[in-house]
DNA sequence: ATTACTTGTACTCAATCTGAGTATATGTAA
DNA sequence: TTACATATACTCAGATTGAGTACAAGTAAT
């Protein structure tokens, strides 16, 4: 069996996610390469000298994601008869650090999962091409039950009929929109507005990706890793802000990272700015030892 | 490369969390069995299909959990030269169930990890044994940083100067415990107020899948799955202190779980307790389209 | 029958947190 | 000097939380 190490390496620049792939064949993918148990004696040393080495780039927060291994789902390693299972983890990088390496470019993350953006409301795509397709694939359920069933689960992953939307479901709302065919990991099955296409099921680790991420901020303070060491609050909640997919209220959030202790101000304030010039904020580390959970919390999470 | 699932399988009765161990050789085991790609499509396929087959147990809740692949760790896997990745999940079986099953039995989890049951006060071996060892181990730091560096991650994992006990970080304290050599995973360096050893590092995968199940617990109505259908809310709290390894108080706890709409009282009492008899309830799955993530919240965290 | 004891359930109260604003400050560019 | 843009301070009502007090409804002992 052959083991296969896949990154999902996170930028943000200007309000935009960003991810890293490469160019396999005529599609992006994921950075990924096989593991070689004898020039590394662990899984996460192995995945930050590869990565570093493929990219040039120095990785903040690693953490791994999930171990996937579905034959079903690759026609091309169904068809070899291959048997492969893939480790992806979840990096960080700075901004700053963000440039083309090798063979290496940045996609913004909301090209490959549209739907996951609704900073500006809720994108189009929603109402016009997934609802109805959820609602077409819950009708054609065989019995009562199943369509209950099938109803239950299209509410509460895509946030319908009353029910709320958790930024956190990404991979939830994927596998659904996979199931009933509505994305395809390559083949015609893709429309534009569905986001583009990747190779294999690395758009279905890039939500896994993102989900994780967005679970993980209200409880960690991992934005801190995407950002200058020093910025404005406007920055910080511009960062959360793409990531989560969610506007947030300007001044609540201020508060919430000020009083919650999480930032403290260095004198200095920034000067590009249009309006008045922000103060320049950094991370406060000692906010660990006073608070178990430390956290930019996801708006409205109850 | 030989890939490995294992499960820690949770059940928790008279408020005892226990996890379902198999006897390898003279230690307690998680148990283990390789994954054949011919036999199962799927990662989480095979470890259902294996489970169920192996326990004779219905599982409940399934989650993977990590993938450990340090072959630093496992001398005899080093010694061989054998090179294997192991799957670890978690599953919970509900009360009722357990019971003796093949060459399988059910271990009390803080047997394996003491410290973590807060429960009736910090134990002791955390102030006899464990913060001396770590103050002597930041002592030995090489230089100011180091030894810095090593007080912030022992007074973060362990809630010692001032900093917050964090019920979640289970996997960070085993791994410290670990790395200054107070816990081996076999051989003599276990003392028994240190916790039973099992094999392998089978007690490090039980302290990761502890910390998943913990922070779970919050965001999740996971608990349920672990409790009959219906239960008294002290049953309810019961199982969740448990958990957690902290007590909570009472009449809070009640106004969470019935204002925060997560169960739902049945007309029935139960009729076996010493008091006044208390209402049975249930789960209400409503709550899930309600709040986005619905949980027993941990005490305090913030 | 009464009392002690046990657990369940309702309610209070102050402190804190949250969501949603209004108001004012301090820059740059026309 | 005036727009305009962003930053930051402050208000206020409603909800949530932590910590109790009080009372209800059973069983077992006297």
């Amino acid at each position: 069996m052959v083991v296969e190490l896949s990154a999902v390496i996170v930028a943000v620049r200007d309000d935009i996610p960003y991810v890293l792939t490469v160019l396999s064949g005529k599609q992006p993918g994921l950075p990924s390469g096989d593991f070689d148990p004898d020039a590394d004696r662990s899984l996460d040393r192995a995945m930050r000298r590869w990565a570093t080495e493929r990219t040039g780039l120095s990785l903040g927060f690693v953490e791994q994601l999930y171990t996937f291994g579905d034959f079903g789902r690759n026609p091309a390693a169904a068809r070899d008869g291959e048997r492969r299972i893939s480790i992806a983890y979840l990096a960080f990088v700075r901004d700053g650090e963000p440039r083309e390496e090798l063979d290496a470019h940045w996609t913004n993350a909301y090209e490959l999962l549209p739907w996951e953006d609704r900073r500006h409301g809720e994108p189009d795509v929603v109402g016009e091409q997934i609802a109805p397709a959820l609602a077409a694939w819950v009708d054609s359920g065989s019995d009562p039950d199943q369509r209950a069933g099938r109803a239950e689960r299209a509410d509460l992953s895509w946030g319908l009929a009353g029910a709320v939307w958790d930024p956190v479901r990404v991979l939830e709302r994927y596998e659904l929109l996979f199931e009933i065919g509505l994305v395809g990991e390559s083949g015609p099955r893709a429309s534009a507005s569905l986001g583009a296409t990747a190779t294999l099921d690395h758009r279905r680790i890039l939500a896994s990706a993102l989900g994780r991420l967005r679970g993980k901020l209200s409880y960690r303070p991992v934005v801190f890793e995407l950002l200058p060491p020093a910025f404005t609050l406007l920055q910080l909640q511009r960062v959360v802000e793409s990531l989560v997919g969610e506007p947030m209220h300007k001044q609540n959030f201020r508060r919430l990272v000020e009083t919650g202790g999480l930032v403290e101000g260095t004198g200095q304030r920034a000067d590009n700015s249009p309006g008045r010039p922000a103060e320049l904020f950094r991370f406060r580390r000692d906010v660990l030892r006073e608070r178990p959970s430390p956290g930019v919390g996801l708006p409205g999470r109850r």
